[in-house]
DNA sequence: CTGAAAGCGCTTACAG
DNA sequence: CTGAAAGCGCTTACAG
């Protein structure tokens, strides 16, 4: 390996100090265009790299965040990391990646390692069990602003779906089609969780239809978990007249084991979920989905983000911000009729 | 803003060297036990966080590496992306993620800002119109290792998929069905393409199957993409017995064009791909794929960037290593009878 | 086993 | 407009 070319080399090079080659390299306008020339050609010749850190250890920002999601197998969630990507990148930004997978503990790891890296700021899906005590602790330990997407928990910055108002519109849509009990199935206690079934109970009692939500009808955000949530569904011995999933990845699961007892969706019972990602339309029969717009979620919060990094994180307040949601009416609701 | 807490800070508070303090910060076994817990004691008192930049720069190395692909909405790249940072992970190294979007522009603007943050190695799906002398010269300037992933030019480390073995199964398959006339549709210049069309030539045309592929056939890897070239290959005037798709992407837009112009994918044309993603067995008629297992060519490719990475990079020669695909037959083709 | 000093490659006041 | 010096927070020889 070749020794290292430093700034002090290009500044030897090219017969200057090194802060004039320090102020060339940042593109400042005090040194004559003259100077600059002959700094730029010195660097040309040496193969001079720029050594970020080296200035970031001086400068304290390091022009680097971190993004932590569950994973990225669901295009919910890759969907808001590219956005997320799009908007830092153009403001200059390098992120630090890592999934959590849901897990508390390799989420806290995870944002350690971040942290002693020297990110100047976070954007965070949470895993459903973390402790946002032991978040902020974390984080304000460190001084490092951090956003959450997705879910949220109070006393953070968030961005987010407006689940509320995306739940009531599938609410009132199956209510209008005459359904009389509602199962709502998946998903791990999470905010997202909770402001969902407060939607379809809002939309949905007042009708008259009854919304069946409990612990045992939780599940992992994977087919599998939707499989067996019908299962345990089934086992309690009624059958609802639409079943909704936490989103369409638990969806997918959910079909698989209706037709597996030898039920239609769609038809025997009507099924609906959330996310509207690019699995909804693909089913068969297409899958009635609550849009979330991930893009906008993951645009708004990197922004938001952005924002604090700017101002400094002064005394902002909390920041909240809540994506207005769609309801995508598909054949799996729309074709359903109530049994006379 | 609390002024930042040092190891300096640290060694006061414990009442020795900030050598010392340093050593313990690293677990180092030549500390007594009753030094380092009053070391310790010191800095959760202080609510001390390690600076790792700081540490990097004197050490050189940054625990860091950088993961270049073209994006992750592809379950593909998703998967490929997730292995990495399973393996790169578990050996303590925290990653840059860059999407390139296929751009080779981007794509270096991507891998210069990473080096300038001093990654340890590279690890890149790079973009089709890569041009492998610049990409070899901006790395070599800085010394960094790159292994590429899923695409190979000559000369650099890589992991990918035996396109060549996975066509040549495909195309065996289609021979004995009896297939006459192939047309390999989609993707741009890259070795997965040439390799995918090599084996598909080499299985096809000694059972006097032909095979259609130039390059107004190509189209970038989207259901658009897939979409348009379909068109563009009707319009050519032939209709083939089977309609071959650089990937599982690219073949969603194919069955969406076939179904425009009346043709029933699997029923009129035999339709199959390559990367066997979740897509594929989730499409109607479920869709023959070539499985090309990413999170094997992923966790692979970090294996071997991790290996040069710890032999300092030393005088290992080019490594290259092929992961053995798998066909998965459906009905898209084995339901395809032809036409007497 | 522990400490004082130098240095990683930059930037930042401060002089001139 | 440009230079010499100090410093960002660590680690690394080198003494003792």
């Amino acid at each position: 390996m070749t020794p290292r070319i430093t700034l002090e080399d290009v500044s030897k090079a090219a017969g200057v100090s090194k802060s004039t080659a320090s102020l060339v390299v940042r593109g400042s306008s005090r040194i004559p265009e003259s100077t600059a020339a002959k700094v730029r050609d010195a660097m040309d010749q040496l193969g001079y790299v720029y050594n970020r850190s080296a200035a970031n250890l001086r400068q304290s920002r390091s022009m680097t965040i971190g993004l932590v999601v569950t994973e990225i197998i669901n295009p919910y969630f890759a969907e808001l990391a590219m956005a997320v990507d799009e908007i830092t990148h153009d403001a200059g930004y390098t992120i630090f990646i890592g999934y959590s997978r849901d897990l508390a503990d390799r989420q806290h790891e995870i944002i350690a390692s971040m942290i002693e890296r020297q990110v100047d700021g976070l954007l965070l899906l949470p895993a459903p069990d973390t402790d946002p005590q032991k978040l902020a602790k974390q984080v304000n330990a460190a001084g490092v602003p951090l956003a959450l997407l997705a879910r949220r928990f109070p006393g953070f910055d968030y961005v987010g779906s407006n689940n509320v108002k995306g739940a009531t519109l599938l609410g009132e849509h199956l209510a209008a089609l005459g359904c009389r009990s509602v199962a709502f199935l998946g998903g791990r206690s999470a905010s997202s969780l909770t402001e969902r079934e407060e939607g379809l109970r809002k939309s949905l009692e007042p009708n008259g239809c009854e919304v069946w939500s409990s612990d045992e009808l939780r599940s992992p955000i994977t087919p599998e978990g939707g499989s067996d949530a019908v299962s345990r569904l089934f086992d309690l011995g009624r059958l609802p007249d639409a079943i909704i999933a936490y989103n369409d990845i638990v969806a997918q699961g959910i079909y698989d084991e209706m037709r597996r007892r030898g039920l239609e969706p769609g038809r025997d019972i009507a099924v609906a979920s959330f996310d509207d990602t690019r699995i909804a339309a693909g089913q068969v029969p297409p899958l009635t989905s609550v849009a979330g717009f991930p893009q906008q979620v993951g645009a708004k919060g990197a922004e938001m983000l952005m924002t604090r990094l700017a101002d400094g994180n002064a005394d902002i307040p909390t920041q909240l911000a809540l994506i207005q949601p769609q309801l995508k009416i598909r054949s799996s609701t729309a074709t359903w009729r109530t049994r006379t």
